[in-house]
DNA sequence: GATGAATGAGCGTTCATTCAT
DNA sequence: CATGAATGAACGCTCATTCAT
């Protein structure tokens, strides 16, 4: 197995623990164990618990990325945009099941709180994609006159549940929901 | 001390460790120091710790529901009962930041999806004023026609969004924003 | 058994392992063991394995002070004070071999090093009775002018190399030979 | 690099570790990056960890007997032959305060005591500089008729003591201080 | 020979839980 | 009933040593 391969098989058994049950659910020992290497071999790759379990976030940011933004057209209108985004997160979050319960964790822990913190902070200046549709629709004026992150809130709040009780099984999302819920999404927020 | 005071007090000081510090940065033997009684007397009030955090999970909707539903009439229109209850709820969580820390980490937690899970089958039959409003709101064909659960989703996720940013600092609701706010999330779900 | 006992037993295993094995070689694991109490009691009576060391060493100053004092009288000459000090001391350290092992062990290790620094700086106002017999001995001109810490070094260093060769079976020291070995740690410094 | 030179940069690096950091601060890891080689190639060169240190002791007696009988006049008297070998001994470890440092760890240390009593035992046939330079001195009826072992325990107990507190910088030795305290010491031997 | 990734026993420490007082 | 000392399994992490390349 090579060093890239070792480390992805700690990165993908870490979620998989860690997505069904917790950080704390996810000894260091059991990770090696499931990930068929010694204790001391995770630490050749990550310098501590901690350390992989940011790693292992920003992992996360560089696989859905690429997925969500795959065909997206920043100069189409923003409605179109919004919905291009949102339709394709929630379809991200439903077949990356264990993704998603690895940021529910994630964002609910000190990582994730100094995380939002630091990005709250740092975004100031330079911006993401969601930001950067959200500040178009509102000085567009397509989109409510509310602050940004309460406009990010009202999307992403509500798209994170639904996924959420999907993934549980309260719901079964199909294309029409999926639509349907991102309609909605939209009605929240649009002016 | 009488035993209720006890058991309240135990309550009290749980849910302040553990909206602040976590399931984990609350031992029982700070519990116990700072509820002023022994390790050993919590064990006599709750047979274990996850008991103990599912009792404080139960006080904690006993504290909420007298409160939101203060004020709450019934025979009203969907719309202002939706009103009533959505900026209720969100004041409680901005008067009672404990309580609504304490909430996210049950949610996000071993226990908090079990009792998701069980909440949902069980609620089958009887209903809690959430879901009879919502269920009002969509036979009513006020609401959009979206399963009950989708609704809630898009209510609740928005303002469990809007509250934590609030607590966290990232924004100040005023009257004029939670009144805005909770108008977002009425078009989110109004028909 | 009490908690005093229990605190005594603790230490008192601390310091034979320690002595035999050094400090590492002295797991907190096979302490608990041979104390015959669980890991976990140990760190009720002291906070870490620095703390026990550091506690052991306070310890083992209460043990030794008396001893060495007793029958001591500031009021005699140099001469005999000395005598009476250094034999006290080496016939303590031989009939406590572990308590020497114990302090060899002590000083050369970071907490040594900080505590004789500690020592160093803070005993400037204040005094030891070896401090102030020194600084009696140089004064009356009775001792050699050096400065006080050589003076210290000729005398403590020759009887510490002496009982370390007692205790390691190298010699055997009756009471002529430490009458004479007293003599010639006299004869070194004395002017 | 040539095999002379490899052994000799991690007998280096590791002198300067060890005594710096002490035994346990002394990873072969941290030996392996300073040297420039791997960890496994140090096991080319020793055994193992203790094999090594105990080499280096051999290499730190190799380096100081030279340093220290350069210029010693065997046909001298007792006298000026102890002059000449304690203030040499005091100017090397001044000089080398890292040497020092190490034989202070080394000899404290279950090597230590091991190589010590293996000096013990096995020097009663053959016989050291200083050794023989005690025996001449007491049979002679220069230095005390006290055991050989006691007449080295006062000069060496004294001036490593003193050299301790040099390095610590307890005081600073000049050369009037290591000729007034080699003096000392020889007050304390001499008959 | 040299390399350094891999190993896993072992360490200091924590904390939910028990039970003698 | 209340107490809190005692327990010991479990945790995150280190590091001397091995061995495939």
């Amino acid at each position: 197995m090579s060093k890239q391969d070792k480390r992805e098989e700690i990165i993908q058994t870490s979620l998989e623990i860690i997505a069904e049950h917790g950080f704390h659910g996810a000894p260091m020992a059991m990770i090696a164990d499931l990930s068929g290497v010694a204790v001391g071999t995770i630490y050749r790759y990550f310098e501590s618990k901690d350390v992989l379990i940011t790693e292992l976030y920003k992992e996360m940011e560089g696989r859905i990325y690429p997925v969500v933004l795959k065909g997206y057209a920043p100069e189409k209108p923003v409605r179109a945009r919004f919905f291009h985004l949102i339709t394709s997160l929630l379809r991200y979050f439903i077949n990356n099941p264990l993704d998603f319960r690895f940021l529910e964790q994630f964002h609910n822990s000190p990582y994730g709180v100094a995380c939002r913190r630091d990005k709250f902070f740092k975004t100031k200046g330079r911006s993401d994609v969601f930001h950067e549709l959200f500040e178009d629709g509102i000085s567009q004026q397509v989109m409510k006159d509310l602050p940004v992150i309460i406009i990010s809130d009202l999307a992403f709040g509500s798209i994170i549940s639904i996924a959420r009780d999907h993934i549980l099984g309260f719901i079964v999302l199909d294309d029409t929901l999926i639509e349907r819920t991102t309609e909605a999404c939209w009605d929240g927020i649009k002016r």
